[in-house]
RNA sequence: GCCGGAGUGGCGGAAUGGCAGACGCGGCGGACUCAAAAUCCGUUGCCCGCAAGGGCGUGUGGGUUCAAGUCCCACCUCCGGCACCA
């Protein structure tokens, strides 16, 4: 009668926890104590509910979490919700629902179903991003961010208000000074071109356009200019990339940051540029007020300023190439070339990225008529420009080395240009004129540097460069400041003002909310849909809202919204102290729980939420409201969950097979079941018609493929602790890995063996197993039962879950067989059970006699001496092949394990009239007879 | 193109340079049953052999080593990311 039943004790004991508050965690931890942060990201509440992938992430903290509670560890382990998002706008936009009704709908959902799946969490401190109290936050740290200016000398943010003035900026007046401040604040404002949707009607960050079009729904993007809010960013790419070294993370994840920052290190060179009517010693004249005045910081209108990381390959420099947007490009362009170099800067500008990266890689550009001169050898140098040139990367200039660049090599091909070689590869191979060497080596043609190494060059010429006033050591990012607006209603409103003057018309001028008066909260808007114009929606405010009047002066407030981005920034220091209503967070709280111990989510946020997060924290840091540098100390990525195996078929359009190695798009694919399919080889094909193959691969769930797995069902079919079980089962937790609904009937089948192991299946009512018993455990029982905790214990510390329940179930298969099942084993099982499967081992622990819960109990001590044998196993090798086994003292040494070994009668037989070359005895491994080869004599 | 990660039975996967395939799914056999399901027990890499036993096996080809899934070199395939950053 009393069957394994999940539907009953699942919802039992999540009651339980919840009505003795078992998992709340107190303000600080105990004094003395261990504690542990526990961390997932949290989620964006979809529609759709929880995916399947959600769980996988959160059951591997869940077990951590417990885990480290049952060990006396004091743990924080929260959750909430990411829940500003682009899908409950087009939603609304699509049904004229307010967002914050389908958010809170989602969210109710997904608070539901987390709680279904029995995770640990500390409820009450729950926080949503779109929540008031704490946008109010998020706010409050903008302002943070817009009080700060980024000092270069201390690597560090400092109030504006310590800004150093120039003294012809204050004498300048008051406006100035504001002027000077606004452009050194960590938030400012830019006319910059931004990636305009007209389908989304919103402007999108660089990340989120993929090969030209929007990564949400693939609209087409343009580029115009438009007033956004950025974030500076660039001024900590240095610290954010140094200050990697320390993490416990991924390194595959610490390079993808380095990547995506992209420091280099090179030289600025100011490249002449002689007025039309020069005369011959216009160059000379220059240089010599160069050398006397020194490199500017601005490079001016005489000259034209390059980024190179190869300075040693001045030498080859044959054209220069400028982006189209490039300032300089205009005046510089000869009359007879305007007209074509006015319909190439047209052209670049519609272009939209997809065109300028992706479709034929082909160089395109064309010469201006103007030249530069070369700061080293006093010729002149033609001026193009190229949309291969980024305006957004270092000068937005090159000077072209053909022979050394592939890209400048291309360029050169293309048009015929110069290519001059001036580094030849070190190991002195041969290098043909006019072919591409991109590697370092060693100088030629290269005036005073010739022969020298690309290292030594680029050292002496940088400091030649720089004593000579005309160029620079220099470093470069490929990272950007963060545009950080969007023109959406459903984001965090900025808490800025717009002066206005007597006619209505913005000043310029701005002033931030003061912090007494935040949340600045979203207006109601009467209509969701968006306008054809980058204008934000918020645009369209009630006047109540939109103007607001200061010390007798109108101001409009900001209409752009902040991006998703933000509220992730820093929930996790929200959670520490979530009812705050005096600070964002108690200094003493975060003293005490930062940083993240362990920070687990997916690998597509391996770059941008990391990195966001972690350059607000700095700005936290440095401003003195957190003690840390680094918000988390390791972090894991969790793999993703394929959908079921599939097989698939390609039928030809003539109806029949075709071998699936030699299908084209044109035939359809057909899913196939496993029945029809087998394997022949390398390859699966048709059982029918073996000559066909089939393919066979699991893909992405996908609502299109229709192979979504819902956690709802599986909870429904098989029970919460068997999702979660299986999850951590299925294999390593940073793997990509297919589902499989048998899998999940295999956990199953394991929890019922657990059931079976403490309960009397057969009896009437819920009661113990007769073989249950009050025996003392047999030395054997205690080696098995101090072995699966001490796999077990270790697993779980390593994250490696799969092998951890793979001991659990070699512990269930010794004891399923017992006739006396000792207590005394099967009660530490029921504990280290109890991370994995909460529920079951909950109603076992009940079962057993004992106080709920178990999920507070004790995790059981290893006691060492069951972990070691008197006499162990040893394979014994002739030629290093397995040949027999022996068994000996767990301590003989190799002299006795060899005496072992030629005393085995196989061994013998084999070793008979044979010479020993060499034996090999590993204590405790192995041991290996080699023998001496035919022919040689030892 | 560049940068990661991964290739092990029919499938998911396990293995500090030391017995390859733990554990699970699936398969096969048995016990229980009138029968089936459930359960319990056994078995299950491939090939040869009645057996004892032998041979072959971790994507491919080389190498280091007494010993390689594991280390080194070259290559192939798949998955993920980046993509003119001078």
């Amino acid at each position: 009668m009393p069957r394994y039943q999940p539907s009953r004790i699942e919802p039992k004991w999540q009651e339980w926890w919840e009505s003795h508050e078992t998992f709340a965690t107190p303000r600080l931890p105990s004094p003395g104590g261990r504690k542990a942060y526990v961390l997932d990201m949290f989620p964006y509440p979809s529609g759709d509910g929880l995916h399947v992938g959600h769980p996988e992430g959160y059951t591997a903290t869940d077990i951590v979490a417990r885990f480290e509670r049952m060990r006396g560890t004091c743990v924080m382990h929260p959750m909430g919700f990411d829940a500003f998002g682009l899908p409950a706008e087009e939603h609304a936009i699509r049904t004229g629902t307010p967002p914050r009704e389908s958010t809170e709908r989602n969210i109710a959902t997904f608070r539901r179903q987390l709680k279904m799946l029995g995770f640990s969490y500390d409820w009450s401190r729950e926080v949503a991003t779109t929540d008031p109290a704490y946008v109010r936050w998020t706010q409050w740290i903008f302002l943070v961010l817009f009080d700060t200016w980024f000092d270069p000398e201390a690597q560090r943010g400092r109030p504006i208000a310590e800004l150093p003035i120039p003294a012809d900026v204050a004498a300048a007046g008051e406006p100035a000074v504001a002027r000077f401040r606004d452009a050194h604040r960590l938030a400012y404002q830019s006319e910059a071109p931004v990636n305009w949707c007209p389908a989304l009607g919103t402007v999108l960050a660089n990340e989120e356009v993929i090969g030209g079009v929007s990564e949400r729904g693939g609209h087409p993007v343009v580029r115009i200019p438009l007033r956004q809010w950025m974030l500076r960013i660039t001024a900590y790419a240095d610290r954010l990339d140094r200050e990697l070294d320390d993490l416990a993370w991924p390194e595959s994840i610490k390079k993808l940051q380095r990547d995506w920052i992209g420091r280099s290190t090179g030289a600025e060179v100011d490249f002449f540029l002689p007025p039309a009517d020069a005369h011959a010693d216009a160059f000379a004249a220059w240089k010599q007020a160069r050398a006397a005045g020194g490199f500017p910081a601005a490079p001016g209108d005489d000259v034209l300023r390059v980024y190179t990381t190869r300075p040693d390959t001045l030498y080859g420099v044959t054209f220069m190439v400028l982006a189209p947007e490039h300032p300089l490009v205009d005046r510089l362009t000869r009359p007879e070339h305007r007209a074509a170099v006015s319909a190439y800067q047209e052209a670049a500008a519609r272009k939209s990225d997809l065109d300028r990266t992706d479709l034929a890689r082909e160089k395109t550009g064309v010469f201006t008529g103007a030249s530069a001169i070369h700061p080293l050898t006093g010729r002149p140098v033609p001026i193009w420009i190229a949309d291969y040139v980024l305006a957004t990367y270092g000068t937005g200039g090159i000077m072209a080395v053909p022979a050394h660049d592939d890209r400048d090599f291309e360029f050169a091909t293309t048009f015929g240009l110069e290519v001059v070689t001036v580094v030849e590869p070190a190991d002195g191979a041969e290098t043909a004129a006019g072919t591409l060497f991109t590697g370092r080596g060693r100088a030629v043609q290269s005036g005073p540097y010739t022969g020298l190494d690309t290292a030594t060059f680029i050292a002496r010429v940088a400091t030649d460069l720089a004593d000579a006033g005309q160029g620079r050591p220099a470093v470069n990012y490929k990272l950007r400041d963060w545009l950080f607006s969007r023109q959406r209603f459903w984001g965090e409103p900025f808490p800025i003002l717009h002066e206005l003057d007597a006619a209505g018309e913005p000043t310029g001028r701005v002033r931030p909310v003061e912090e007494a008066s935040l949340p600045v909260p979203l207006p109601p808007l009467a209509d969701f849909k968006p306008g054809d114009s980058p204008d934000p929606p918020l645009s369209r405010a009630g006047h109540d809202w939109l103007f607001v009047e200061r010390e007798g002066v109108r101001y409009r407030r900001e209409t752009n919204t902040m991006p998703q981005w933000a509220g992730s920034c820093w929930y996790y220091l929200r959670f520490l102290d979530p009812a705050n209503t005096d600070r964002f967070l108690d200094p003493e709280v975060e003293r005490a729980w930062m940083p993240v111990d362990l920070y687990v989510g997916g690998a597509e946020h391996a770059v941008l939420h990391l990195l966001y997060a972690r350059f607000w924290h700095k700005v936290l840091f440095d401003r003195g409201h957190v003690s840390c540098r680094e918000p988390f100390g390791r972090l894991v990525n969790q793999g993703m969950i394929l959908g079921e195996m599939e097989f698939t078929g390609y039928r030809a359009a003539t109806g029949g097979w075709i071998s699936a190695d030699r299908r084209s798009p044109a035939d359809t694919p057909v899913r196939l079941p496993a029945e029809q399919v087998e394997k022949q080889g390398e390859h699966f094909v048709l059982r029918d018609m073996p000559t066909v193959r089939v393919e066979s691969r699991a893909h992405k769930m996908s609502k299109s493929r229709g192979n979504v797995v819902n956690p709802d069902q599986v909870v429904r079919d098989f029970g919460a602790d068997s999702l979660r079980l299986y999850e951590m089962f299925m294999g390593p937790l940073e793997a990509t890995k297919p589902w499989s609904t048998s899998g999940v009937g295999g956990v199953r089948t394991f929890l019922e063996r657990c059931w079976r192991l403490v309960v009397d299946e057969r009896a009437d009512a819920l009661e113990p197993a007769s073989q249950l018993c009050d025996d003392p455990p047999t030395d054997g029982q205690l080696r098995e039962l101090h072995r699966m905790i001490d796999k077990v214990t270790r697993d779980i510390q390593a994250l490696s879950f799969n092998t951890a329940i793979a001991r659990m179930m070699e512990f269930v298969n010794f004891c399923t067989p017992l006739d006396r099942r000792p207590r005394a084993i099967l009660e530490p099982f029921v504990t280290v059970l109890a991370p994995f499967a909460p529920h079951l081992a909950e109603e076992l622990w009940e079962v057993l006699g004992r106080a709920a819960p178990v999920s507070l109990a004790q995790w059981p001590t290893v006691e060492e001496r069951w972990l070691h044998d008197d006499t162990v196993e040893i394979p014994v090798q002739v030629q290093g092949k397995l040949r027999g086994r022996i068994v000996v003292p767990t301590d003989a040494d190799p002299a006795a394990m060899q005496a072992a070994a030629v005393a085995d009668p196989r061994i013998a037989e084999l070793l008979a009239g044979k010479t020993v070359a060499k034996v090999v005895a590993v204590p405790g491994r192995l041991i290996n007879f080699v023998l001496a080869s035919p022919g040689t004599t030892s």
